[in-house]
DNA sequence: ACACCAGTGTGACTTTATCACTGAACTGGC
DNA sequence: GCCAGTTCAGTGATAAAGTCACACTGGTGT
């Protein structure tokens, strides 16, 4: 309990305190850790896993915003905690994770008594950022058969996932995702099966 | 000097040392406070006036992220300071603005000794993280048809703007603008000349 | 009065999104 | 095994948006 990350470099009294007062939960993959509107019940400070954070616009569309993995707070946490609001997103559990709940009282103390849990938080929002400002460009700019095959390069070969799932991750329509990896295909650069792609040779 | 904001209400050492070691600085509206690649030389905490952040795509193409305004920091100057990795965007002032310039040292001092210091990052960031979110779901899935509207009836008539910078602001292309704009026109809606839009009726 | 240029308009074409529907592949029950 | 229900994938038709190329126009400065 409290091995790693930056819990583990508190001074001696918050290590105590942390020990006491924070939840550390297990979450198995396809597990929902907050959909959209809900209120926040604790800050989750992720110890090990993958937690996608997704969106769904008005019109019933969806698209994967950014990844949270180890040593990642929750920054959308931090905002609804911060202004009450619920959550504009949802986050899926995507490997096993487990997570430490971080209540209120003790995020303040920790702001306030730790620099490395400060700079941990800071690294978070960062890259949060970042992310968002990438994805920013790339949805409004960049070609999608372009960014179908750097998805697909990204990972190894067997893929499983549905063409609807893919389209959320790249924020588009299933038929485009379809239509575009059919052309694929038909260039022999991938293999399609109900599920699956096999990626030939990009 | 340091009348305003979060500086105001710091206790009596800090806001000594925040006198001394700070720079207020004035910048007019056409005013670059900093461009892509470039590296952070401080924190520009905005005490009035407006800021707008926007990137270009490696297709040429510009978007504009999000504004700032009084009480903002710059999220992204932290993450670069932090870093040390050059800006990704670039900041263009649009009314004349006063931003108190802060040096790392002082940063980290504020953010280990003052609560409200700290709460009012932590709120700069969680607008930026919201609006980018919001800007991810219009660009992905809006029409664009609908974005201008809404654009356009948000501030009031006669709007001096090119049709490029307009683009800008949506994230599309000039053409695109140009098109939907006459479309307007046709319809009665507006009313168009070189630069500027009157609208008679939305 | 003329040259220059930023700003605008538009045709032709490509890419992406949307709608509507078909069929194919898995699932569970019997 | 066979069947019904469901999820997944393919595709035509059409509309919206992006790209490329080029013409025109209104203002500026000389």
């Amino acid at each position: 309990m409290l091995r790693h990350s930056i819990l583990e470099i508190l001074p001696p009294e918050l290590r105590k305190e942390a020990a006491e007062s924070i939840q550390v939960m297990r979450f198995p993959p396809g597990k929902i850790l907050f959909s959209a509107g809900e209120h926040c019940k604790g800050l989750p400070l992720m110890l090990s896993g993958a937690v996608k954070v997704q969106m769904t616009g008005i019109s019933g569309n969806s698209i994967v915003l950014y990844r949270m993995g180890a040593d990642d707070i929750c920054t959308l946490s931090i905002g609804c905690l911060m202004t009450g609001y619920g959550y504009r997103a949802e986050a899926f559990v995507e490997e096993e994770s487990v997570a430490a709940l971080v209540p209120r009282g003790l995020f303040d103390r920790l702001m306030d008594q730790s620099a490395a849990f400060r700079l941990g938080i800071m690294e978070s929002y960062g890259r949060r950022l970042d992310d968002l400002m990438l994805l920013v460009e790339e949805v409004a700019f960049r070609r999608m058969d372009e960014r179908l095959e750097e998805w697909l390069a990204a990972r190894c070969s067997p893929i499983h996932i549905t063409h609807q799932a893919l389209a959320v991750e790249l924020g588009t329509a299933r038929e485009v995702v379809s239509r575009l990896l059919k052309e694929l295909e038909r260039k022999g650069r991938v293999q399609l099966s109900r599920g699956r792609i096999d990626v030939t040779g990009l």
